[in-house]
DNA sequence: TTGTATGCGTTATCAA
DNA sequence: TTGATAACGCATACAA
């Protein structure tokens, strides 16, 4: 009972069952390389000794280490939040177990901690971005540990599950200025280190070259990603441009904080202001009024990013295959025509 | 440049610096142990190589993995997201990294996690919740790997470091009781196989007993932890117990739930309905009326927790003190005293 | 189908 | 302070 005082090994489950290690290792890895006889000895001898294989030993071994990566800047965030845990999901169902470090969006954060991991022997990396050092990626390349970026599309031929921001952004922001907004204001997202946010900047700045109006007209402002400080940004846009009639947000926390505060500041929206959104969490649509947003398939992102890595992992010789995941643009009543009189 | 297809090993880093194997590892472990001209030789030869200790090889022969697991019910949850990301920064500052699994409040499934991560060879592990087969706390036991209960804490003398669900609630049920609220509702999160959200629910009964009311004239319903639960919770309670004058939600994302139905049904609050929440999460004070609610110190309590696991690892022989958190019920706009007339 | 023997990359013990 | 060398627990090529 407590007799023992370490783990039983393979040695011990082999004594036990009057077999070799090498056949108990089959019978766990195997098991149709082995006779049922002699498998039904094995395995109850495991089941009687209590054995977990040891997975450091195993990874030494086999040089596999079931272990995939995933380097995000916070799990704090509903966004990244939603989408690891699917990955984490379907890794596990695999038998796969995720690794996770966080970097607070610091690229030198991130560098570490892909090291890092990489010394841990991850058979995978999940990535969020597309921006970060050309050593990062040879030393990846180097390695030989597949990855595929995320939250994003890569131009630079790196392997990829996600979605265009720039041109979501641009949508969204086609919309804002065909119902005839002309004053526009944006709270986006702190855009440097933050390859996701620039993009979506940049998509609204083309939507307005589109329309012909001057894309550095924009009113912007960059802030984290957080409710007050979506409030705070309003008051102030609306405080010091109170011409501008729709803000365009980087993220639906920003705009749920905005209108918010809207109300609270008794500025009706979307009569006097239109306000929208970006990425389509739940808070997007019991927010009053509704956000018009962009929805973002983040569950289905993260399951295909891990089926991608897994996939290589099976068979080390293919390749992934990129994925650029559908965006929608989902109108509800925080944006409407601006009003006359206002 | 791209000739080496296989890591470089300690081995190689020796023959480089010509030193033996045993002089690498300790440069790396023992510095001070190691002739400074020697450790000069030998960490030059490292960059020079680009050698990255392999960690699986480490951990099998230290028997140490530099591992820390937590097993969550998701991480697709604010509340969750906060305490794990705290406790993640923790073991990252001490070179620990984290293994995260995932249980769906499923109890096999936790189970499951937990053999997995131990089998992994994590040093410690981070459990959420007191109430699991006692045949896990054994297991743990026998394995002699650390643990430490979080979210809650225990009277079976396993270590933790939370905060007391119940008595939390019951001072904020005292405080609702006290502005003269009898009709009393309750969303609740689904409390099967969740001590949490259990021990919230008695802390309110508590208060009622307390004060004379009968415990059983509690209107509980329980929903999953969603804004839009929390909304149809509402809109039942209101319309079959017209009477009820105060709602007390299980979670701050439930209340907020509410209180968005509330406005959008023309329920006013408080004046009609107060409603309250429970966490303090950054929406609690961003929704309008903001929430009374109780605050729990989420980053705090994933750091003490870290710290406990990380002391527990640097000396196997210590104990982990366990350590309750102080909650504070946080008085906002969103209850008061229940207006005659209505 | 099963067993033997070797190697995976470190750490750690013991001598020198 | 350094160097041989034996574990650590498992996978796997090879032989039987």
């Amino acid at each position: 009972m407590a007799e023992s005082f370490s783990n039983p090994t393979l040695a011990d489950v082999a004594r036990h069952a009057g077999v070799s290690t090498a056949t108990v290792s089959r019978t766990l890895n195997l098991p149709d390389h082995v006779n049922p006889l002699t498998r039904e000895r094995v395995t109850t001898a495991i089941r009687e000794l209590g054995y977990t294989p040891n997975y450091s030993a195993r990874a030494l071994a086999s040089n596999r280490s079931n272990t995939i990566g995933a380097v995000i800047p916070t799990i704090d965030n509903a966004i990244f939040a939603r989408g690891i845990q699917a990955f984490q999901e379907e890794l596990s169902e695999s038998g796969v177990t995720l690794l996770i470090a966080s970097t607070g969006y610091q690229p030198d954060q991130e560098e570490e901690q892909i090291r890092n991991l990489v010394a841990r022997g991850v058979d995978g990396l999940m990535l969020i971005g597309t921006h970060r050092h050309e050593s990062i990626y040879a030393y990846l390349k180097d390695r030989r540990i597949p990855y595929v970026l995320t939250w994003c599309v890569d131009g630079m031929g790196h392997p990829y599950v996600g979605f265009d921001n720039r041109l979501a952004a641009q949508s969204l922001a086609r919309r804002v200025i065909a119902l005839g907004h002309q004053r526009i204001g944006m709270i986006a997202g702190i855009s440097k280190y933050n390859d996701r946010s620039a993009d979506r900047i940049v998509g609204v700045r083309d939507a307005m070259s589109e329309a012909g109006l001057d894309r550095n007209d924009l009113i912007l402002t960059e802030r984290h990603y957080t409710l007050t400080a979506g409030g705070q940004a309003l008051e102030e846009i609306t405080k010091f441009h109170p011409d501008v009639t729709a803000v365009i947000c980087g993220n639906d926390v920003l705009a749920a904080g905005a209108i918010l505060t809207a109300r609270q500041l008794g500025i009706g929206v979307p009569e006097r202001l239109s306000i929208t959104g970006f990425d389509d969490i739940e808070l997007a649509s019991a927010v009053n009024p509704a956000l018009t947003t962009i929805h973002v398939p983040h569950r289905r992102m993260g399951q295909f990013a891990a089926q991608k890595l897994l996939a290589l992992r099976d068979d080390p010789t293919s390749r992934i295959e990129s994925m650029e995941m559908e965006t929608d643009l989902i109108e509800r009543q925080s944006l409407g025509p601006p009003r006359a009189g206002f």
